[in-house]
DNA sequence: TTGAAAGCGCTAACAA
DNA sequence: TTGTTAGCGCTTTCAA
């Protein structure tokens, strides 16, 4: 139990079955030209031995770190984590290790990681940006070496990189537009800081569907903020004050929505009688809370999967990242009771 | 921006100022007897020539991969993401790495996540066991390297191993007397795997605190199940045909908690008039739900934080494991109004 | 305080 | 199909 054996390399198989080393290091690989009786008797002798590849030894030969680096901006969000776990079922798959950074929404921690990274040597990078992110500058060492970065979710609309979205200005489009089907003629929008792409395009879907259906956005009705639940509190506040009240909310995080709910409910307001509320995202929560939350649905699975597996075909030269510079990835409406103030129009 | 520059090297650095590459190494990793003329003039070269460090150089070199394997049952719960932010938190502090590897509950996928980061030389590993684990046999070869091992959370109890635990037998506990002190008599309980050490416990509480109680257990009282939403729906149809009904519930999972309580609030009962429940983490959902749920805080990031923080240590040279060999970490009950039966004893 | 030299374990170009 | 050999970049022992 306590006798620290010696390593077992390449050589020591190599001399107990009298081939060279670089044969068994073919044999191992699975690479071509190997008789089928070496492979067999390599494999036997590696296993008796209790033989363990080296890392290191390997990735410093090849220059490869065979691990793919992930920034993004909050670890404990149920979104993030469909995210993690897509892109782990991916790189799995192909035999990639993944470090995972987050930056607590804060650019310099963003760009610390983004060093640390690319001092680490990853592969590739999967990104989704900070709340306070303005520039990619961070990732130029990144392209100087050609080492591929995929965004996703927050991402820079305007940059050539490579990126897995949804159509969020449309998701805030039907979402709105399902409100005003309702019969919503006062709609809040509270939505996130507009530097992010997926907060702006929301915002923006929302305006247009308020827009086509001939109905007024008051400054008042629009919320931007952190969506942290003191900022939903603050505007509960507010909004109880408006004269009349809103009748509708559309609100673009489940969480934000399931405390925005709880507060008015608080205040003796129902849902979705004197109030509907739509949420963002699809998380666990929307279906526990009362009356069940209507949400878009946000695969972040998919988007996580999707985005390793592109970066990784890449990586492996089966695919080229510059084919396909924005990938978007199919979201929905979700109706639930939140929502629903007609019977005959669900 | 697409010039590939080659790596710079300490042989580099040694060139371009007239030194060995040994006095690099040892400058650029504050070794002693370096004059400091020298070695700022290194970080300075180091610096102006773009020098990343070689990770893979070094721990071949080194014999050490500096990084932290983490064997976890699920990524997807609150708890999980709270003791990986404290694991991280002290993992970063100390330079370390971490690879994240999760079982989904299957012992097959545990000894693989075991095998995996064994061959990938990690230093040393945190790890929860998956619901169906039964014996520790896939950590021998971690014993035979002397590769530190820390448990948290779900431990196997009468191993030799190091842990980090709450005192699950003493929150059952206190739970079930809070309820019992509410006036309640017949007291359901809900639990996962009775293999696994915190459920276990958590039951012991239980049944103990209603035996000091001079109170009945009755077997139907007690359902053991995945604490999936399947396994709650059913139970809760079984609670229903009961007579006289319960009157009280402790559930060792506050979302499991949180679909008991819209179950049977759809049912028409009333919480916690009717039944009084009581959860079990001080997960996010807790204060989410309506009425607030009452639970026992299990400090997630401390856990995490304590865990990789000794291992760490051990790694280092700083403590030896084999000096504590159990980590309580304090928890506590928090009541809100899920459970407050009378006003007069909050 | 610095340098020379060996070697960690693996892979790949070249040769056989 | 297999072997020889060099070298990836770093750390460390020994010597100066």
């Amino acid at each position: 139990m306590n006798t620290i054996k010696k390593d077992v390399t390449i050589y020591d198989i190599a001399q107990q079955i009298g081939v060279s080393p670089a044969t068994v290091s073919r044999a191992l690989n699975n690479k071509p030209f190997i008789s089928e009786k070496t492979k067999t008797k390599i494999f036997k002798a590696a296993k008796e031995l209790g033989y363990r590849h080296n890392n290191f030894a390997s990735n410093l030969r090849k220059q490869k770190s065979h691990t793919i680096g992930i920034i993004i901006h909050e670890l404990k969000s149920n979104f993030t984590t469909l995210v993690l776990a897509g892109i782990e079922k991916a790189a799995t798959l192909a035999g990639y290790d993944l470090i995972i950074a987050h930056s607590s929404e804060s650019v310099e921690k963003e760009i610390a990681n983004a060093n640390n990274l690319f001092h680490k040597r990853v592969d590739g990078v999967i990104a989704s940006l900070s709340f306070e992110t303005e520039t990619l500058d961070h990732f130029e060492p990144y392209y100087d070496k050609n080492i591929p970065v995929i965004f996703f979710d927050r991402v820079e609309e305007d940059s050539p990189t490579t990126k897995v979205i949804i159509d969020n200005y449309k998701s805030g489009y039907i979402a709105t537009k399902h409100l005003i089907d309702q019969g919503c003629q006062r709609i809040l929008l509270i939505a996130g800081s507009q530097k992010r792409n997926v907060y702006y395009q929301r915002y923006k879907g929302y305006a247009d569907a308020l827009r086509d259906h001939q109905m007024d956005m008051a400054k008042e009705q629009v919320f931007i903020n952190d969506l942290s639940e003191a900022a939903v509190e603050k505007a509960v506040d507010q909004i109880l004050k408006m004269k009349p009240l809103p009748d509708a909310a559309f609100i673009t995080n489940d969480f934000t929505a399931a405390v925005f709910m709880k507060k008015i409910k608080e205040k003796g307001l129902r849902i979705p009688e004197d109030i509907a509320v739509v949420g963002f995202n699809n998380d666990a929560i929307s279906r526990m809370v009362e009356p069940e939350l209507t949400t878009i649905n946000y695969p972040g699975f998919q988007v996580g999967e999707v985005a390793a597996t592109h970066l990784i075909n890449h990586l492996q030269g089966k695919a080229n990242l510059k084919d396909m510079s924005t990938i978007i990835i199919h979201s929905e409406l979700i109706i639930r009771k939140s929502s629903i103030k007609s019977k005959k129009n669900p």
